[in-house]
DNA sequence: GTAGAACTCTGTATGGCGTACATTTATTGA
DNA sequence: TCAATAAATGTACGCCATACAGAGTTCTAC
């Protein structure tokens, strides 16, 4: 692979961009065959963080799952943090195709229930140490997807993005903190709940302890959870209605 | 310290809170007076996360800062994990206090910019791998503060924890969105805007970009950002406004 | 009063990490 | 055929978390 600084004033974000992108400076015809590819990292890459962690994932690891040598990955990816920005945008599938003429609502709630469910896949994804926004094309087609759905309930501009922005946020913080909850092993649920009986003082706590007493485990799992997100995007799309209607009436 | 595994069949989870809540196995009265504490050590750590970010955290600086060497934090801290989770406990400071009768409303905001504030503040908050949940009584006493705001709405029992969860997690996530936006460095929302405008085109992001072109500084700018929290916290407000009157009337 | 238990702190060592740099090997255009 | 170019390797550095052994300090039990 050829220097990649082709353009030498470039910034490390223009080359980030390049590389997600697929924009390379075009490769010499001299030298060996290359044995290995960005794409190729990456997914081996993915196969490591989905079923390790992202705190597993090393350079090489990488490399001994796809039979080289350390070193010979950094021909490919700058370092580790790019590689993880790769990471990010090929765990992103093609957004949920909304069916003609659904209504905005539904197609906002099944976008923000096939986030989730990526979330859930990825589980790394959301602790990742990150710089940079997201700026792959399917990451960028991701979120487009929500936009489309909140632009047909009425709302102008960037009003559109101001919401498709906090739907996204809750989503993410949502399954942060489950998996915060849950982790990788399972069912720390219940122990959560019984530590929380044991910390939870009515005195200091009111409202926590009312509600953790009436049915901590139901509190906190992951179902519960889901059907709060449920539950809060529902009055968030309420909120918007009226907030429509007041406008336009 | 003493042996800290007193009861020997305690959880990881419950040591953890014993730490947190400053329960300890009481300490002997032999051996040389302990130079350090756990306080210190806490106090160290957040002193070079604000500083440096979390990256830069490691338990040989924070013991250098301390004048001790790095093996004798071990005497006070299990690990590195959860001195990452006394920090997080110890950066959140008691929330806001509503004024008598103050609407429920006013107060959710407050909160709200309260939490964006804390984020801001300490944006390694963010980015830490942590399997825990928060548990320690700084962090439940900030969350017990939205809870009892959102409990004045009228909403009930389990509908206040779906919706403080809910507030919680869009205010992390849109955090989480802009500090990755920001970094620690300033000023790179401008070379995010010219990189967009590179990208996105309109035959594949019909929406973002419109948005994207017609203000794109204006867009992913920091302040921007804060505003569409406050938007849609505003519209998720009138959401529950609407479904209590709803359930009443 | 003193032996030794209990405790803090230090020193050393291990195995991992990201990646800079020099070298070797393979390929091809001149 | 040979110099250029690029891929792949090998070596090395400085950092990391932390296990473990031992040194030094203080108090309890006798």
């Amino acid at each position: 692979m050829p220097d990649d600084s082709e353009a030498p004033g470039k910034s490390d974000l223009a080359r980030t961009v390049d590389l997600l992108w697929g924009i390379e400076a075009p490769r010499g015809t001299r030298g060996p065959r290359p044995g290995l590819s960005v794409e190729a990292i990456t997914r081996a890459a993915l196969e490591i963080a989905d079923a390790e962690g992202i705190a597993a994932l090393s350079m090489q690891k990488v490399a001994k799952l796809l039979g080289y040598t350390t070193m010979s990955i950094y021909n490919y990816v700058p370092g580790k943090e790019q590689l993880i920005e790769l990471m990010l945008d090929a765990a992103t599938p093609p957004p949920p195709v909304p069916a003609e003429g659904e209504d905005w609502r539904v197609s906002l709630e099944r976008w923000a229930a096939a986030t989730w469910e990526l979330y859930r896949l990825h589980p790394w994804s959301l602790k990742v140490p990150t710089a940079n926004p997201p700026l792959g094309p399917n990451q960028l087609a991701w979120f487009e997807a929500a936009l489309a759905a909140i632009a047909r309930s009425g709302l102008s501009g960037g009003d559109v993005m101001a919401l498709g922005l906090y739907v996204l946020a809750s989503v993410r913080g949502q399954a942060g903190l489950v998996l915060d909850l849950t982790g990788t092993r399972d069912a720390t649920a219940p122990e959560f709940a019984e530590q929380m009986r044991r910390i939870v003082d009515s005195a200091r706590f009111p409202v926590l302890h009312g509600i953790t007493m009436a049915a901590p485990e139901q509190a906190y799992g992951t179902a519960a959870i889901q059907m709060d997100l449920d539950f809060g995007l529902r009055r968030l799309m309420d909120g918007v209605e009226r907030y429509v209607e007041r406008r336009v009436g």
